[in-house]
DNA sequence: TATGAATGAGATTTCATTCAT
DNA sequence: GATGAATGAAATCTCATTCAT
């Protein structure tokens, strides 16, 4: 009672070493390790500790590089555009061909990265907990759908205006296109149903075309 | 729909309790309550208080008919399935005339239900939290995806073997016709684009149809 | 991993009663552990739980009663107002006899009030924690230094203009008043010296009157 | 006073370490720099990192100069004394008029003392926290106190023998020399109420000799 | 049936402290 | 000597759940 003891004091004496420095790859591993926990566990209810676990550090560590747990969602967002929105937003957007063979990159270019867990898991996420964390909502929003979707827009009214596509709505046409994707691997996902495999994504996505390009009726095969 | 007055104008001789509510009516008020909540809040981050307050009684009383939170959700599963499911399934099923017309009846039905927030929000909410509560994918699965997946890939063969359609991969084909759908409406919910007004929703679904059915292609056109 | 086991789930099946239900004097009870903690521990260094202990509750419930621990000290300031604020000072205000009977009347009061470890230890804790917890500085000063201080002014101002005192400063002057009795019981709680006993309480108060109304000066000496 | 720039004009031949500061005041800036910060935060509130960020090194060099946090309250007591304590003591001691004048010095030499934040600081911080970290308390105790009080009784002892005085409790009497003193600047640092800056003291120090000495009492008079 | 009271079991976040360079 | 990196050990606050009435 008369001595003081901080409660914090640590009065062992170990002798292994207990601290690896690498600061290099760290920030990616977290996120990494984030990445897997949402997807499978939902944001809310994963603890930064098994994050941490999974990341080989300390559960403090992972404060040392995000200030909060919702800080792991940002970066994650974050992470993922480069990549996937920059590419196929270019490739789209510089195409020279026909506005067919545009949407035809430009969905071949989205589902090859998505094959990628670590990809597909980012959208899946927001759109999990966009609602609650609007500040990821907006962020996503901002960094991802602003730039798809008006790209996706744009190639539609470009085949409509040089006479390759019918005269459809090209707002709402870009549900036809994004909406059976995003299906795809929400199925997948949550009710393990579907094959996301890259081989069954190439056949998904031949059918997804014709059907998005010829319609389901008899009477409009053009192949 | 949201007050239990279906007696109001009965003076019978009733003495004690003036604002007593029927028992029968408190589950659904209390899974009206939830349903709200989880889909403003998500599941984890709502607080079994809080539907309480909104159901207008105590947090102990929820647990007088729901075992648990996780119970909640189930009841919401289970209650959104009758109307939903079993309508569109039987209409399709016992739907005399052409494939088409079955498709689009089909869609015509759920999108009515679908303008309801009460019904949009169930399977939104499972989506989220699917993941986590595996128990509630499966019951969702087996409720109402088992149920609605195989009407779609029926009238989807049927279609093709009355030559109504081309010869697409049903299962796949299935993607284009739900996919859309869905990403309206998650679109609208999470990043807030988009029109799911009544109105709104019928120049969707027109312009889904005409997609779906005569694809993007110029030449596929034959209304 | 199929299970659905959300981590607070309670499977445990005992016995004894767990719970006790007394939700008349809980507040005071928390209070009166609190007040013990933060004065012999310090506000930051008091934890919640022990609070609890002593006041032979959990934790949790310290939080259904007070939201939050610095409510505790706001709670701590507030009950120690009425008995010693209110009492001194409509002692004093309404007091007919002379200022000198006034001061007098006004430090005994607060001599025996101070007695109480209760009682004082609130000031103590307030001028220890005021600084970091602005909150708390102006809730005591609004509610303690803000009637005390005029109240000990007006008396001596009443004194000089009866011509029973001399023309001090009268705001200066009241740091002549208290400060002694607050150096009186902050040298026996921090340095354990001093004898704050009722009877050494009584003996430093006569001195102190004693040397406040009379002087050190040999020659002011006046009975 | 911030910057440790002796030598800017030297344009001796060093080539690597620009603004290598000189070691030996590294433990005094950090001392500043804590003492800045207890004064303001508080012990527990107060990082070490911040300490060290205004001192403008490392957290991991502050550990270099002083094994622990509170090791830093200890340094600023022991940094304290010396220029306080033993002025004042042997100011007193040695003095060879009055005891009256005595007193009068060394209440002076105290105020003028007082006056720089970096020297109350330390009083009032020990005053804080002296209940928590008793040794810190035993510290400032033996250190200051043991010297400050017994003076202080010594020259009230002197002036009653020497018939300066009225024969008052010299040991009780303190508590009037000191607590007004003491009163004057915890009032200005908690509530933010009185007025400390030089000239304020003077005035302060002038009613308070006054009173002190001459009493409250009108027939006392005899300045 | 209904509920106020109570709590066990975390979860996030913070920091003093220490190792390795 | 100096520091970036790492962590162990809390502390506050929250909430699903349960008991007693």
């Amino acid at each position: 009672m008369e001595e003081t003891t901080t409660h914090k004091a640590k009065p062992v004496t170990k002798s292994k070493p207990k601290f690896k420095r690498r600061a290099d790859a760290r920030p990616d591993e977290v996120l990494d390790a984030a990445l897997q926990l949402f997807m499978s566990t939902g944001f809310e209810a994963t603890r930064v500790e098994d994050i941490a676990k999974i990341a080989g550090i300390s559960k403090a560590t992972v404060y040392l590089y995000f200030p909060s747990k919702i800080a792991l969602l940002e970066g994650l967002v974050r992470r993922s555009i480069s990549p996937l929105v920059k590419s196929a937003e270019s490739a789209m957007a510089t195409f020279d061909g026909s506005a067919l063979d545009a949407l035809k990159l430009g969905l071949s270019i989205a589902c090859s990265k998505l094959v990628e867990p670590k990809v597909v898991a980012v959208p899946v996420i927001v759109l999990r907990e966009g609602n609650r964390f609007p500040e990821i909502a907006r962020l996503y929003f901002s960094e991802v759908v602003a730039h798809i979707l008006p790209s996706l827009i744009a190639v539609v009214e470009r085949g409509i205006a040089r006479g390759e596509f019918r005269e459809v709505d090209p707002e709402l046409t870009v549900r036809n296109i994004v909406g059976p994707l995003m299906f795809h691997f929400l199925a997948a996902m949550v009710f393990n149903i579907g094959d996301i495999s890259p081989d069954g994504l190439r056949r998904f996505l031949e059918n997804h075309l014709d059907v998005l390009l010829n319609g389901l009726h008899k009477g409009s095969e053009n192949g």
